[in-house]
DNA sequence: ATCCCGAGGG
DNA sequence: CCCTCTGGAT
């Protein structure tokens, strides 16, 4: 009878949190709002980039009203380098924006309203509940989830959102989230997109795409 | 499926 | 040059 994907996936949980004990959230914030631009701010980049435009961005401003009513070229001079920036300086003013209008000025707690707001999708949601709220309300699956689990054998889907349906049931919700920031983790360090270091990877034994 | 888009690595 | 980075909207 060989190890089911239940069992596998909690192995991986084990590991990882051997491995990375403190992993967190690496990106740089003081309040949920925050939280919310800085994840819109790291699509398709690295979260060391965002991290060096949010200090200069949040100290101008600094909560969701000053972002709502900013001038948007501005917002787009500060947050040029992350890339897609009319998008996200679009996406951040909208989302504020409604945050002020509908929301009183703060981010909401359920999947479900975080999804109306521009530019958040389930990955961004799932961060903010996580990290700014402790809701675990799903798996995050981002880039490197996504990649991980793949090689993993975890999942064949290549749909975030139906990756995260498969992984969910893998995992105890309440670690949904430390499986994630910590695949992430991994990821960045040795399980690479480009060149993965099977070599030096505590999985190897356990990964179906080991090298 | 395609577009948005800059920066860094190989 | 090409690929990748905590994606989302059309």
């Amino acid at each position: 009878m060989k190890t089911s994907k239940k069992q596998k996936a909690l192995k991986i949980l084990t590991i990882l949190k051997e491995l990375y004990p403190d992993a967190t959230c690496s990106l740089t914030y003081d309040s949920p709002v925050q939280l919310l631009v800085a994840t819109i701010l790291s699509a398709q980049c690295t979260d060391e980039r965002v991290n060096k435009v949010t200090p200069e961005l949040f100290a101008r401003f600094p909560d969701a009203i000053a972002l709502a009513n900013a001038d948007r070229e501005t917002l787009e001079t500060l947050i040029r380098s992350t890339g897609f920036y009319r998008n996200k300086a679009k996406n951040i003013q909208g989302a504020c924006q409604k945050i002020v209008k509908d929301f009183n000025g703060k981010v909401p707690q359920t999947m479900e309203e975080l999804l109306l707001l521009s530019g958040v999708a389930r990955k961004t949601a799932n961060v903010v509940l996580a990290h700014a709220f402790g809701i675990n309300a799903g798996v995050t699956v981002d880039t490197h989830v996504k990649r991980l689990s793949q090689r993993l054998g975890l999942t064949k889907a290549t749909d975030p959102v139906k990756i995260e349906k498969d992984l969910m049931p893998l995992l105890p919700q309440k670690d949904w989230e430390n499986f994630s920031i910590r695949i992430i983790y991994h990821g960045r360090q040795i399980c690479k997109a480009r060149k993965p270091n099977c070599q030096d990877c505590q999985l190897a034994f356990l990964c179906p795409s080991s090298l």
